[in-house]
DNA sequence: GAAGGTAATGTAAGCGCTTACATTTTATCA
DNA sequence: TGATAAAATGTAAGCGCTTACATTACCTTC
């Protein structure tokens, strides 16, 4: 020992040196790349470490190896389900590689989640996380400057340039729709989620319409309706639906807890489900296999989004690529709710 | 202009500095209490910010300030809804107060957690949410030892000395089981979560015991079922109780998805809800109200419980003391899974 | 056994910011 | 108007770590 007076402060990679009798640079790759250093000296030091309770300063260790080991993610918000399980899927992939998940949400509102972007960055996240590819052009270019690598999640679109791991959220409402149309229906709604910075809901709505077109019908025959993310948002939609065009047979929701709402409607007025209206979501959460009648749906892969988004981002910090983009598959959930066409 | 070469790097402190002529001393100033300087210099100062795109590097900063406003929380799991729910709230008020989230998930595993409490505060959390009280007692030695504030959330006992904000999850369960026994329930059967290092089940398990005791009724008469968090495994307990204790009229479990499991297990079983037996559940999240019939529950404010320790926490890091146990009140939503026991 | 190579360790220069303290400028008032 | 206080700004010393480069120790090889 030689020590001062009280040992109160933390302990520093200094006061670990001269434990161990070795200079500062010795204990550094001792931590972090221990086979650069000799056994003996690197079971001194590491005894010495564990004598101390020494522990990295951060702010100092992320300011002389410029990173953070910390990596940013803009969700709109964890109270919807497939965000939380997509999300917690790319947390433990995060975890198992070392880096730590900074979260941050935006309300599905565009002007919060750049702040939050911004905050996100401000803090230092080696990279980022976001979800679909609408956002201002303003806010690309400042990740660009800052050096900070992004990636997409919950779209695919072949279109777009920038990477992301997701799906074709047109395509899949189009395959969808294909089967809406084959059972016979032709007045078809479609409630949505509100479209504008919101390339999922959009895509997932255009795909109703190349469907219908695809089928010789006109694509303006599709109803819309929008309206914010909830159940009892849902509710009021259908029922709009029911008062506006009373001919229509289904409605086509763009994730499913407007379809639950849809559902709950269609009970509350005593409209049957699918016999006198079908009633399709998208997700596959929890509640679309809970629901009665069971809720025909879009499967997302929400876990493996998660995961493989992790893992790219990973990649791309040590290789300083990101690679393509990849596409994942979605598949159709044939369940009770929708149902052949009810005769006119 | 005075420059160099080619104006690749990102900018610091001290060129903005000398774009508009002060120190550094000055520029920092500017960005961190504004009313310390000069109204012309802080206009010219903000102008050369803007000019050069400057944001703080914070690795420096975190070094230099000695903190990173930045804090963590472990939860289980954000696909359990109540803390997708409960976190939403709490990072909203974070990101008010210009803090941001740094996440991680234990998996209901108690060395997965210790892992990741020492993660993030590696990571430079300013301080830290837990939840329940349930922890070696090493883990907040070394909470202390390092000066991290630590709060804990979704339980409120009394009897801990540690400063939480929560609820009393015994005393909320207790009142839930009051009512069952006054339906005229004798034989109840409980369905938990794994209790061990979870205070939160195993306090609600003990609130069910506590009840059949006012009652003068023996407490060993419940029958307990632990399993995993789940629909699936909420199926199989309930298939569990009837086939091991066909006499029992009332199921309680410890949340709601377990209780949903029960509910479908009911109907696939035909067992009637509430007549030929009653269940309840714990939490209120979605499903509890749409399931059918709908699930009488206890209503835990998530929200208002997230958004309360982020305050706490805020206040902890500005006065650096961290004040009183909290406990929000719960409130039983009486709907239609609990009647009457049926008739022996 | 000298030359050349490799492995282990040390030296010290930053990384970009905050802040205590020193200095200069401006306002106030007898 | 000069003394004095208050406000604005500057100077420079860290904060604790990583890492390029320099140095030393230790093998090989012919």
């Amino acid at each position: 020992m030689s020590q001062n007076e009280v040992e109160k402060s933390v302990p520093t990679l200094a006061d670990v040196a001269s434990l161990a009798n070795v200079s500062t640079a010795t204990v550094s790759r001792c931590l972090n790349s221990p086979d650069r250093v000799g056994k003996d000296t690197r079971e001194r030091v590491m005894k010495a470490v564990n004598e101390l309770g020494y522990a990295p300063n951060f702010g100092a260790q992320a300011l002389a190896a410029r990173q953070t080991n910390t990596i940013g993610a803009v969700i709109p918000t964890m109270e919807n389900a497939v965000f939380a399980r997509g999300l917690q899927a790319f947390q433990e992939e995060l975890g198992r590689h070392g880096k730590t998940l900074l979260l941050a949400s935006s309300a599905y509102d565009a002007e919060l989640e750049e702040q939050q972007i911004r905050a996100l960055v401000a803090r230092g996240a080696d990279a980022l996380l976001l979800i679909g590819y609408d956002r201002e052009p303003e806010i690309y270019r400042f990740l660009e400057k800052r050096g900070v690598p992004t990636l997409i999640a919950w779209s695919f679109n072949p279109a777009e340039t920038r990477t992301a791991v997701g799906f074709d959220n047109r395509a899949a409402m189009r395959a969808l729709a294909r089967d809406v149309i084959a059972q016979g229906h032709r007045n078809i709604a479609c409630i949505t989620a509100p479209t504008r910075s919101n390339d999922r809901a959009r895509g997932r709505v255009e795909g109703i319409r190349d469907a219908k077109i695809e089928a010789g019908q006109d694509p303006a025959e599709v109803m819309i309706v929008e309206t914010p993310y909830g159940i009892g948002t849902g509710e009021e939609a259908f029922r709009q639906v029911m008062a506006q065009a009373p001919d229509t047979t289904a409605i086509m929701c763009v994730n499913d807890v407007l379809a639950v709402g849809a559902l709950r409607a269609a009970r509350a007025l005593g409209v049957r489900v699918p016999e006198d209206i079908s009633v399709t979501g998208f997700d596959d959460i929890e509640i679309a296999a809970l629901a009665d009648p069971e809720l025909t749906t879009v499967h997302v892969p929400h876990r493996e989004m998660g995961r493989r988004a992790a893992q790219r981002l990973i990649e791309v910090l040590q290789n300083n690529v990101i690679g393509q983009s990849k596409e994942l598959p979605t598949e159709i959930k044939m369940r009770q709710s929708l149902g052949p066409a009810r005769k006119a």
